[in-house]
DNA sequence: CCGGTCACCTGAGTGC
DNA sequence: TGCACTCAGGTGACCG
């Protein structure tokens, strides 16, 4: 579900919501939400005080202060995961809450209000995944995740040296985290359209005029997007909410629907194994822009 | 190195 | 109503 606008927002609700909240208590319904053994996550994550949350490519990254000192709670939503506030899940009690079908891992915090105790991280299609570590674990973790720059942050010099080095589709290659993380389906199409880049042509044929183009309409799109709280198509929302940006997608979901630059019908293809989404006269498949 | 396909899951939408 | 089928914002494994 979410990409680098959407677990921005998310990662933001949380710092304010739950940051400085101590993690009084953890518990896990599906064994297998957790990645790696379910006792070490509990013995890191149980008593840690909540510093920060902030986003790390597509992951939301909790830094926490633990009993046995500093540790870092990883998650990524993959399509469906969300976070929501609730009561910590208890028997006969009232006052207690329930689990949903699809809630797996709770979290009873300390200081929040008595009415929503507890973080929940739900995910309907359980492809998601929580892990914990300390920092030498996380430090190899990250070498093995082998991640790229963020694109909000990259210089126009790295991307342009990244994307060209690659021999792939320009599509496969900026949905690809190693190359740049935390785009996703929806803004690769998106930035492709603005750019007047074909999503199949080669990545290594760009010019550095067109990735400092790509680039700068990327983050155009994800600063927009982020202001808006990202899209909102099915199952993503915020601890605040979900995102209006949907509303402005000008090929992402619009197969059919007249091209906003040329009024050429949107076409869908699959690159990738992934829906995608393009104008077939603003972004022609040959290595020249077509300008009318 | 590269692309294609499947697998992981559930639910929503569509067409018969 | 029901059933069969397709599709979904992500990634990782496997195969040729």
């Amino acid at each position: 579900m979410p990409e680098l606008p959407e677990v921005q927002t998310i990662a933001s609700d949380l710092n304010e919501v739950v940051g400085g909240k101590i993690i009084e208590e953890v518990a896990v319904s599906l064994a297998k939400i957790v990645a790696g053994d379910l006792d070490r996550f509990s013995s890191l994550v149980t008593g840690a005080e909540i510093q920060s949350v902030v986003r790390m490519g597509k992951w939301v990254r909790f830094n926490v202060n633990g009993v046995q000192g500093p540790a870092v709670m990883l998650a990524h939503l993959k399509m469906t995961g969300q976070f929501h506030l609730g009561l910590w899940p208890g028997d006969s009690d009232k006052k207690n809450g329930r689990w949903d079908v699809h809630d797996h891992a709770a979290f009873r915090l300390k200081g929040q209000s008595p009415d929503l105790d507890t973080l929940y991280y739900r995910d309907i299609r359980q492809f998601g995944r929580l892990r914990a570590f300390d920092l030498m674990e996380l430090d190899e973790f990250l070498i093995q995740l082998d991640q790229g720059p963020d694109p909000l942050t990259v210089s126009p010099e790295e991307f342009y040296k990244r994307v060209t080095a690659r021999k792939g589709r320009l599509k496969c290659v900026l949905l690809d985290q190693t190359t740049v993380a935390g785009l996703g389906n929806i803004y690769v199409d998106e930035g492709l359209f603005a750019t007047g880049l074909s999503p199949v042509r080669s990545a290594a044929t760009l010019t550095k005029a067109e990735t400092n183009l790509l680039l700068k309409e990327l983050r155009r799109i994800l600063n927009a997007s982020i202001k808006a709280r990202g899209s909102t198509t099915s199952n993503y929302e915020g601890l605040k909410g979900g995102g209006s940006f949907q509303n402005v997608h000008k090929v992402y979901g619009r197969a059919g629907e007249p091209c906003s630059k040329c009024g050429a019908p949107i076409e869908r293809s699959v690159v990738a194994g992934r829906s995608t989404h393009h104008c077939p006269h603003c972004q022609p498949p040959s290595k020249e822009k077509s300008q009318a």
